[in-house]
DNA sequence: CTATTTCACTAAACAGTGTTCAGTATATTT
DNA sequence: AAATATACTGAACACTGTTTAGTGAAATAG
């Protein structure tokens, strides 16, 4: 088990600095000083270290948003959890990239283990809208279309910042309007 | 220009199916029955057939937009803004795709003549949300964010639909809630 | 009508990719 | 000492984007 751990390590290393394309299983050999050969004793394919990373991807955003969990008030959790969840994507772009927007095998992703972490995730991220729905927090009570909308506005916010599509807002700007664009959405949240 | 033609034509009918990394110059080749070297002596390498295919996109969704510039109302044409970008999204998403999510050299991306479409686009969004400021539809009057936010939701509405992160809801309902959460945020925008 | 230049195109190569497989050298067990 | 298991690799296969030297046909010039 020590040397998939440094395969992974290697991996996640070089997908931070030059993206999930732009490494070959070559470059990953070449950083841990085997033959790439090697490589596929530990892993099946490249997909495999994929889905590990994603994986790892998946506990560091548990990790990040474990704090959350400890706040009482649903109305402040669900907004620490936003912030939260934001912020996770913003210091972590590869790794949000990895969970919610790079194309994967998809139809082989319920059966690995990252599947149950982000399940797990959403599910507690819905318990708490429903937590504000019947504390009567929002007149609405679709707990299911209040989740969504929110979680919509929060990956919109994340992927076009990452994903590099802010080109008309100055660099030094950016990251302001997205502080102040979760500011107004949890203004309208309090009136919906 | 009969040639060049004939290569978007194919490489984006390949797009569609295989994505962008999954069609090789190769392939084009192949389909109009030329040379993969044939290729290059109309488009400099394969980000160039690239920024073709992402200017035409930019041409369909301006196209698919254009009706809205004829409705008077600031606020009836800003939700019908929304409904149609979101609409193009949702009927070609490998457009939809090539212009909002795809990793792509976007440091000369300013360059290239599908840029000025992009910021034309964008131009009359913030300028309808402008009008409906103007018009004291909201409180707030800082248009920037205003637009910004409502652009977050449409985008990641989209982005994750069409990036299958939505696994967790029946496919049938997928649609729906995307649908019931677009009324959502119209109906919380009204209250901005 | 021949000679030259231009044009549209390609075969073949280079350096890279994911992946496989036969084979080697060392360590462990019999 | 012989047999087996372990950990690893060199070399290959079929692919990729891209470049270069060169082909054969058409257009132009003398």
């Amino acid at each position: 088990m020590e040397m998939r751990k440094r395969i992974l390590d290697a991996a996640l290393h070089l997908f931070r600095e030059r993206g999930y394309d732009g490494v070959s299983i070559r470059n990953i050999a070449e950083a841990i000083e085997y033959s790439p050969a090697t490589i596929y004793l530990y892993y099946k394919d490249k997909s495999e270290i994929f889905f590990a990373l994603q994986f790892e991807a998946a506990a560091v955003k548990r990790d990040h948003l474990l704090p959350v969990a400890g706040i009482e008030s649903p109305w402040e959790r669900l907004i620490e959890f936003g912030r939260r969840y934001i912020d996770f994507g913003m210091k972590h772009p590869d790794l949000y990239d990895l969970l919610f927007i790079t194309r994967t095998p998809m139809e082989s992703i319920e059966n690995q283990e990252c599947w149950k972490l982000g399940v797990a995730s959403h599910s507690f991220f819905v318990e708490t809208v429903q937590a504000c729905v019947d504390a009567r927090f929002f007149k609405s009570t679709d707990t299911e279309t209040i989740a969504y909308t929110l979680w919509c506005h929060a990956h919109g916010l994340v992927s076009l910042f990452i994903r590099e599509r802010m080109r008309m807002y100055p660099e030094e700007k950016r990251e302001a309007l997205a502080k102040k664009s979760f500011e107004m959405i949890v203004k309208m949240a309090e009136c919906l």
